[in-house]
DNA sequence: GAGTGGTCTAGACCACGCG
DNA sequence: GCGTGGTCTAGACCACTCA
């Protein structure tokens, strides 16, 4: 990246341009890992104010190409880990094989939106069921899994001895009583979003942060029994689907 | 939104809590399609820059909030259309029932990325079919498949009825020949992209506009036969995957 | 304490859509 | 031609990490 000047012909924005001359750095001249120069050297290089060079550096973040780190620097970020969330991997929360953690668990009143998923009366208690996904040693998801207090109960059957108010210790209850709900089928469906508040402290990330929100609405009976809203690390992942067809592909 | 000052108290960022404070508005006291104050008037009326302004409206518009027009203005974007890509619906390029439309095909060396998907050689031509999925009037998807040359030939069989060199009719030439493999299956992966120049044109947004990629992999007789590159408008569209279950839930 | 990226300002001009 | 959002500048200070 020795370049030092930018030179310009069309009507192209500048840091559209800057963006390409980087992409291209970073594809020829730069390794996984390896840190660039800091942003005022840079805007300077380039003969560009800051904020333009960080307009760039914002798109080639939102590509999974840079990882940046107040207090450190910008480094190459590494190809974006695969997370495979199709149904055969990720069936029924709680099933053997199921690699989230559950963190903790809490009743609850549901958001109003997550209480028309559940064809629920908007005021109805729910267990909010709190997990995290951690692969390769980093969390890459956070969840809230949302069941009715009204699919837990089992007609005929006494009360369970008492699990705690909250805790994992809890989540795990509420997981092996859904458990025992034969899993029918699930809708799911995938759109971006901005980490909130609470998302971006579970997952190690700054708030407004780009996210892929998975919406999952698990069913047992012909009935909507429990929902979950997954928020992945865009930067970080790529959702996969494994194989949808009747015969497997080999690994490549 | 007849607020007129933004009162804070901690360390958070201006344009976060002007965002909330937004959000809130926006759930409140505005309706789908109306349209905004303009950036300066909002600017002014809560008394910080128009470049933090912006950083706010900057997610608004990532979360599928707003809808922003140069010339025109900021309106309240309506729910995020779903489009199935489940592999019911989607099952095989150019399949009954596929609603995507060719628009243009020719022969090309495919970039390196899509070439190792393919196991193929770098150097190996292929047929790049490009297709755009239209709904509600607007286009929310483009795609590019990629089919070796050599898959299509069919051995003993003599060379078809010369298709033009390019364009749309070649395309479906492609597509009718891929359709006589038979399909055994697809690995599909879900990441956050943007919008390069050309798919920013066909989807009629702004280069840099942020894009969920759908990349598949088509498989027949146990073998890679084809691959897709399709990118869906991140602001418009929620990618949906049906039930993926042994048992329908009724639509809501 | 030095250096990094994150936030913020108060301007300016440009490209576009529409009347 | 006017109003809109998009781009750009040249600063400033803050929050964070690390030696």
């Amino acid at each position: 990246m020795g370049s030092i000047q930018l030179e310009q012909q069309s009507s192209e924005p500048k840091y559209r341009h800057l963006k390409t001359v980087l992409t291209e750095a970073l594809d020829t001249e730069f390794s996984v890992g390896q840190a660039l120069p800091n942003e005022r050297e840079l805007a300077a290089r380039f003969g560009v104010a800051r904020a333009t060079l960080r307009q760039a550096l914002d798109q080639l973040e939102l590509e999974g190409r840079l990882q940046r780190r107040r207090g450190v620097g910008t480094t190459v970020a590494p190809p974006r880990v695969g997370v495979d969330v199709s149904p055969r991997r990720h069936t029924w929360p709680g099933a053997p094989g199921d690699s989230w953690v559950t963190t903790d668990c809490a009743p609850a009143v549901p958001p109003t939106a997550v209480a028309r998923m559940l064809d629920a009366r908007p005021d109805e208690p729910v267990e909010v069921v709190h997990r995290v996904l951690v692969t390769h040693g980093q969390s890459v998801a956070a969840e809230q899994l949302y069941v009715p207090a009204a699919v837990l109960v089992t007609p005929g059957e006494a009360a369970p001895a008492g699990p705690p108010a909250t805790g994992p210790e809890r989540g795990r209850h509420v997981l092996a009583r859904l458990q025992r709900l034969r899993p029918d089928g699930q809708d799911r469906s995938v759109e971006l979003g901005s980490a909130g508040a609470p998302e971006a402290r579970r997952l190690d990330q700054l708030p407004g942060a780009p996210v892929l929100i998975v919406t999952t609405r698990y069913a047992a009976a012909g009935r909507t029994v429990a929902a979950a809203v997954a928020t992945y690390r865009a930067d970080t992942c790529r959702l996969t689907f494994g194989n949808q067809g009747t015969v497997s592909l080999s690994a490549s």
